[in-house]
DNA sequence: GAAAAAATGTTATGTTATAACATTATTTTG
DNA sequence: CAAAATAATGTTATAACATAACATTTTTTC
């Protein structure tokens, strides 16, 4: 089973879990984000979708099926950069802990999703809870130049 | 002095340190900003500017000044929510040292400026590193609830 | 199979941001 | 000082991102 098929599997388990429908359009999205490992606007997907699928399509398909997908823990929306990606961790054996750390890269636009030591992001929590203040979004995201743009081969 | 005319004189010497000119217009935005402690939109910036100085002003009128304040460091622009804010350290003796740390009140729209434990953002740093990648931006966005308005009173 | 709920289609509009070029103001320099 | 260069602002247009509102279709429930 390659990694896209796993990916898919996962998508079905995933709205089987969360007692939602896997419809055609959001598979059709999720297909077309794996194939583009780079995040990408919504614009961006769209134009894809209407190559691929319905040259017909609108942006409130898309968005639907963004939001949708983004529920399921799918994919990730980057607030800084208003693009959306497949989130790493599907179709692997783990899941989403704690929180993550999005690196943009600033010159490729590649992205590395980490998982934010234990250690680090109790610390933020408790930086947080000194100004009385309840986090309940667990990313951030950090902006930067990437090992390949830095020390291109 | 008030902490309006501390705030306006500081910006006047990072303008001064900066070798730019701080101009009428760029003196106004920060006027009505100063005046606005949340968080606001360029556009609600432009309302106010409109209201305030000149009923004919455009969007880039706003935007440089924005900009331009963004660059001296006077302002910020919150990536995630696409708006800007006066740096709560305008007009106070300490400056940006490491990382900060924003956290956005999803319910009233409140913002705290936090300057991140230096072991903190060693520790990003370090984590990133493993990645091979080095930040540029030195800013994260925490969304939550502030203390206000969990327990209000 | 009728009613309710979920998803999609469709049109319009709101919101954020910049491009491109003209004009005016300020600074530099010969 | 006057010409040239630079910086700032004015102005128009448009790109890019996102949702509101309502109609229609599909699916589920009873
Ligand atoms: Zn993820
Ligand atoms: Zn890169
Ligand atoms: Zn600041
Ligand atoms: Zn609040």
């Amino acid at each position: 089973m390659d990694t896209h098929s796993r990916q898919m599997a996962q998508l079905e388990e995933q709205c089987r879990q969360a007692g939602k429908k896997l419809t055609p359009i959001r598979q059709q999205v999720l297909q077309l984000m794996l194939q583009h490992p780079q995040p990408q606007s919504a614009y961006e997907i769209l134009q894809a979708y209407q190559s691929r699928y319905n040259p017909k399509a609108q942006p409130m398909t898309v968005y639907r099926a963004l939001n949708f997908l983004e529920e399921i823990d799918a994919v990730h929306r980057l607030a800084s950069t208003r693009q959306y990606v497949v989130c790493d961790h599907l179709g692997r054996e783990h899941t989403h802990h704690g929180f993550t750390q999005f690196l943009l890269c600033d010159r490729c636009g590649g992205l590395q999703e980490v998982e934010m030591e234990q250690a680090v992001w109790q610390k933020l929590l408790a930086e947080a809870a000194i100004y009385h203040f309840t986090p309940n979004a667990s990313a951030i995201e950090i902006h930067g130049v990437c090992g390949q743009c830095q020390n291109p081969a």
